[in-house]
DNA sequence: CGATGGATTGAAAGCGCATTCATCGTACGC
DNA sequence: GCGTACGATGAATGCGCTTTCAATCCATCG
C-alpha cells in the first residue's frame, strides 16, 4: 500500500538493500547484470528513493533555500490595478531564477519561502531544518534568529549592507548601489551639464536607497556642486508614488530642477507618465533617470536612462558562496559587490538608447 | 561540533527526547515549566530540528514541489537584448508565486526545479523523493516517468490539455483558452464589425496555442464567417517573432485583414512596435489583440486588448488540489478550468482601456 | 485514607537509506 | 595447483525524530 522502499526492491531483485542503495549512489560499483535487475525491479514497483531517508543517512539534503519578504498584495488577482509591489516581486523573481539555475548546476534543488512579516513565526527555522544552506534577502528575518541558525548552517545575506556585530560572519552579496548612482549622476552633471538635480528616494530604512543617495551626493561633491543633505522626496518605490512625487516637485513652487534622479525605475516610469500628462517634455524640460534596469524601462517613451543591476546574478553568487562554504566551513566570510552599469537612453538627453557603459565596480573584500 | 540534536537538548534540559519532540509538535501536551526549560536549552545550543529526520519519522515532508521547463537563455545577463523568453519566464514566475503563497497558507514549503529538456535525467524523481506532492507544467516531464511517479504521489498537471490514457488519473488545472479566444474574437467581429481577421499562432505542439486558435475558429463559425483552417502564421511566442509576423503579413501581398489576433501578448506587443514603425495605424488600419494579460500590455501605445489569464491562481489551484488529494488519496481525479476575462483596451478600437468583461468559463468536470 | 483517572513523561521501536566491515568469489601470479 | 588480492555483495549499525505504550505523579473522589 505504502510507497515501496529499498527493502521491497531488494526483495524483488534478490539482492540486499545495500546493493540497491549502491545502484543509485555508485552505479559503477555494482556489476552490470545486478544493476539491471535492480533497476528493473525498481521500475516495476514504482520505486522512488526517499529524500528524507537519504538525507538523514548521509546528513545533507542537497537542497538550498531562499527566504524573501512576502509581497504585500494579499490575494487579489489585481484586476487592472496598479502593480504596486511589482518592483519587489520582480526583484525576488529574478533572484529566485538565478538561484534556481545556479543551484541546479551544482546539483542542488531550491526551496523557497516568503516570510510574511507578521507570520506565525520561525519560518526560517523551518527552511533551515530542510536545507544545507540558504540565502536571505536583507531585512527578511529577525537578527536573533539568524544569529542562532547561522551558527549551524551556511547563510548568505543578499542585497543590503553588510551585517555587523553578531552577524558579521555571514557571506554577503550586494550590488554597487553607491558606485552606480555616482556614475549615473556624474553622467548627468558632466555630460549633460545639469547642475540642479532632485533626488526622489525611499524610506530611510532602505539600505539600497540610502546607498544610492550617497552616490548621488558624492557626484555633487566630486563636481564641486553643493551637496544635497537629503532626498528632495522620500516615498515608496512604486509607480503611483513616483507619479505623485513629481507632482509634488512641480507644484512645490520651487524652481524646477534640470533633472530628477529616482531611487528606482518603477518610480521613474510613473513619473514619466505624469510628466507626459502635464506636458513637461523629457528630457528637454527635465531629465529623468531611474535605477534597476527593469525591462519596462526600455519600452516607455522616452526610454529610461538607468543603472542596471544584475539581479539574477545576485542569486547565482549566493549559490556560489553557499556551495563554497559547504566545502570549507572555515573560510573567511566574504562580501561580494556586483558591478552595475549605467544604461544611457533618451530620458537623460542621450541620443537614442542602447549604449551601455559598464562601470567597473566589482570588489571582493574579506 | 556537529549540529545539536534532540539528544543534546534533552540532556541539557534534563528530560527525555520524547519530551523535546513534544515541545515542538504538541506544545500543549507538555507542562509549561518543562517546556520552558527545553526551549531554553534549545536556544542555548542553537538547536534546529532536522527536517529530514522529522520527515522520515512522520512519513511526510510538508513540502510541495513544482517542475517547470527551463527558460532557454543559458546564462547571459542579456545586455539589453530582446527578452526572448520573457513570456515563459513570466509565466512560471507567476505560477511559482501563486503556489508559494498557497502552499505557505497550508503549512507547506515549496521546492522548485526547472528541468532543462536535455538534462542529465530524472530530475523529477529527485523532487518526487523530497515532497508530498507536486505540480508539473505541461510537457516538462516525460510521460513514462510521470506514470511511475504519480502512482506513489499526488501530481497535478498545469496548463495544457488534460492528459489521457496512462495519466488520466492526475488532477489538472488549465485556463479557458478556447472560451477566452472565442469571446475575444466574437468581440472583434460583433462589436467592431471586423470580418477579416488573421491569426498568428504558435508551434503546433503548443496545446494552449492550439486551443486558442480553435476558439478563434469557433467565433467565425458562430458568426457565419468562413472558418480559417489554420493560423496565418505560426512562430515562436516572442516579441521579435511577433514583429516579424506582421511584417510577413503586410509584405505578403495579400489583402490586408481588418485585424490580427496573436496567440499571446508578447507577440502582439512586438507587432505593435513594428506597425508603428511602418506607419500602420492601430486600430484604425488594423486592430490588434493578444492573449495573457501581461502588465506590459497596459503600457504600450495603443494599450493592448487581450484576454487575461489568472496565472497566479493556476498555482493556487494546484496547491488546493494537491492538499485535498493528500487528505483523500482516493477521490476522483478533478480537472479545473479557470475563467479568463477579455480586457478591452484601445488596440481593438475600444474607446480607452479599463473595462474588463469577465467571461464566465469556470468549469469543474470530473 | 486508599482508589481512580487524567496529565506528564520516559522507554523503545522504528522510518528508509548510506555506509563500514566482513565475506565470498574469482582472476592471477608463482 | 594453491595462495593472494581485488571486486562484488551482504550484514549490521546509526542518522535524528515521531510515536505508541507503559510508567509515574498527583489531585480528586468515595
Amino acid at each position: 500500500m505504502s510507497a515501496p522502499t529499498v527493502y521491497d526492491v531488494a526483495g524483488q531483485a534478490g539482492v540486499s538493500i545495500a546493493t540497491v542503495s549502491r545502484v543509485y549512489r555508485a552505479p559503477d560499483s555494482v556489476r552490470a547484470g545486478t544493476r539491471e535487475r535492480v533497476l528493473e525491479a525498481a521500475r516495476e514497483l514504482g520505486y522512488v528513493p526517499s529524500g528524507n531517508a537519504r538525507g538523514l543517512a548521509s546528513r545533507n539534503t542537497r537542497v538550498l533555500g531562499l527566504c524573501f519578504p512576502d509581497y504585500a498584495d494579499p490575494d487579489a488577482e489585481d484586476p487592472d490595478g496598479d502593480y504596486g509591489d511589482a518592483e519587489l516581486m520582480l526583484y525576488s523573481d529574478e533572484i529566485i531564477r538565478g538561484m534556481e539555475r545556479a543551484a541546479r548546476r551544482h546539483g542542488y534543488a531550491l526551496l523557497i519561502a516568503a516570510s510574511l512579516s507578521e507570520g506565525p513565526k520561525s519560518l526560517v527555522a523551518d527552511v533551515a531544518g530542510r536545507v544545507d544552506g540558504f540565502a536571505v534577502l536583507a531585512r527578511t528575518v529577525p537578527t536573533e534568529e539568524l544569529e542562532v541558525i547561522s551558527r549551524r548552517l551556511p547563510v548568505v545575506m543578499l542585497a543590503g549592507p553588510r551585517e555587523d556585530a553578531p552577524l558579521d560572519h555571514l557571506d554577503h552579496v550586494e550590488v554597487a548601489n553607491f558606485d552606480g548612482e555616482l556614475a549615473l549622476t556624474r553622467h548627468l552633471i558632466a555630460d549633460h551639464g545639469i547642475t540642479r538635480l532632485a533626488f526622489v528616494g525611499s524610506a530611510e530604512d532602505s539600505p539600497d536607497g540610502e546607498a544610492r543617495f550617497r552616490g548621488f551626493q558624492a557626484a555633487h561633491l566630486e563636481a564641486g556642486l553643493p551637496v544635497p543633505e537629503r532626498p528632495d522626496v522620500r516615498t515608496r518605490l512604486t509607480q503611483a508614488e513616483g507619479r505623485q512625487a513629481v507632482a509634488e516637485l512641480l507644484d512645490g513652487g520651487a524652481e524646477l530642477p534640470g533633472g530628477v534622479v529616482f531611487a528606482n525605475d518603477q518610480m521613474a516610469v510613473g513619473a514619466l507618465s505624469e510628466l507626459n500628462r502635464r506636458g513637461v517634455r523629457v528630457p528637454e524640460d527635465l531629465a529623468v533617470a531611474g535605477f534597476d534596469g527593469i525591462p519596462l524601462g526600455r519600452l516607455v517613451t522616452p526610454a529610461l536612462t538607468t543603472v542596471r543591476q544584475p539581479m539574477r546574478r545576485l542569486g547565482e553568487e549566493a549559490v556560489d558562496l553557499l556551495v563554497s562554504r559547504l566545502e570549507d566551513r572555515d573560510r573567511e566570510p566574504e562580501s561580494r559587490v556586483l558591478p552595475v552599469s549605467v544604461i544611457r537612453r533618451s530620458s537623460c538627453g542621450c541620443a537614442n538608447g542602447h549604449d551601455a557603459v559598464p562601470d567597473a565596480a566589482s570588489v571582493t573584500q574579506s
